[in-house]
DNA sequence: CTCCGAGTTTGTCGCCGCGCAACGTCCCGG
DNA sequence: CCGGGACGTTGCGCGGCGACAAACTCGGAG
């Protein structure tokens, strides 16, 4: 646990926006933080869901595991996102797993902090929604997308999403900013990391992406998003 | 417009249950009712969302057009509940849009009450977001089947949401409550209507189901059940 | 340096399910 | 009673993508 967190770190982020300093003095004093090692787990699905998070750095991957036993990947979220908020919608337990995709920074509170702080602080709540209304717009894309794109399009979507989120520029192109493998993409996109992987070979062959062991750089963004699109080459 | 409407009938509906008699009288009083016939809009995909509303009876299906042209049906709400509460969310437009499936009956509240209603209500803001919630949940698990299962496994887990959703008792089995085609099911289900056609057929010959024109009755629940769960026959 | 395992690539094969097309059937309106 | 249109069924062929298999490469531990 960090005893003095600046303000500076959270003040510009959705949920505190709107806030004053003293209200987010208030707000830090109560969190605590923690740091998670790459793969670890932020939380698990089905645990009582006593805490909520904010991701202060890193990348943070939503993971579901069905009665199947394979796992699907829902999301990755960017820094500076809340995370772990189940319990505001009013469920008891995590309904998904949350496990950090590269080393990752967090704040935390207890569950039952949530009330006051929407209560208290009238930005967060509205902040809070917003960022809600996003993601089940997000999600009912990607069930579209699911529904009706081939699968090309939709790996081409996914890696275009992951750069937008947390792309960084470097030479030659975008980087996606954390380790991701092609199993990962599999997992995301609902195919097989052998079709990831020839499409990534496919799409190297031509100069769209290069893509060293779990990372990922796209060269030539504006042809992703013909591929992931209007399907015309 | 209905000028009297009965408290009991939404008393006992999740948004209203924890509200006393005289609060619900006055969200009555400020309500317009209206009906919708079969396959009328209540909104539209991108209007400007300035309504949010109560489904009385009837079923409302919602629906995603993407820009390819081709539609998605993003899922079925059984009378009870809210809908096109995006603004809720943040959002200033309907993010899909809203057809009635069969004849319906809404309630309609201007946006600008949203906020009021939330304050005002403790139970109503809760019982709100717990939808919400739900809807978040039901959407990750839609995605998780899309992303492993089969096509066969999705359309019986369709067939069956439903006939838990909206199924009503009738000779021989349990009917889906309101009118649904084969293209219907193939745009909930990310398939053709000729797949769809083709599972049906097959299973009425294995004595699962009944469907006539628009209808379909489930005979043998769980012999569904195990056609969209453990893959084993 | 060497070993080992995780991650990746590539090939082959087979099947599911989509596209297309034609026909059958029911419902509704005139 | 008849016609037309929407809805449903069925057959056929092809292709994408998943399953299986094997080899390669990288990076870290000891």
């Amino acid at each position: 646990m960090v005893r003095k967190l600046d303000e500076s770190l959270i003040a510009p982020l959705p949920p505190f926006r709107r806030l004053e300093r003293t209200q987010i003095r208030e707000i830090l004093d109560q969190a605590t933080s923690r740091r998670h090692d790459e793969g670890s787990e932020v939380f698990r699905s089905g645990e009582e869901a006593d805490r909520f998070f904010l991701l202060l750095d890193g990348v943070v991957r939503v993971v579901r595991i069905l009665p199947g036993g394979d796992q699907v990947i829902l999301r990755h979220i960017p820094p500076g996102q809340l995370i772990g908020i189940a319990s505001a919608l009013g469920r008891s337990t995590y309904p998904a797993s949350a496990l950090a995709a590269s080393e990752a920074l967090t704040l935390a509170w207890p569950t039952r902090l949530w009330a006051g702080f929407v209560q208290r602080y009238e930005g967060f709540a509205t902040e809070t929604w917003a960022t809600v209304g996003r993601r089940l717009d997000q999600l009912h894309d990607d069930m579209a997308a699911m529904a009706t794109q081939a699968v090309e399009q939709r790996v081409a979507a996914c890696v275009l999403r992951m750069v937008n989120q947390t792309g960084r520029p470097v030479e030659g192109g975008i980087e996606i900013a954390f380790p991701i493998t092609r199993s990962n993409i599999a997992e995301m996109t609902g195919t097989t990391l052998h079709t990831v992987s020839r499409l990534l070979s496919a799409w190297e062959k031509d100069g769209v992406v290069e893509s060293r062991r779990k990372h990922i750089v796209v060269t030539a963004p504006h042809r992703l998003v013909l591929l992931s699109g209007a399907s015309g080459g």
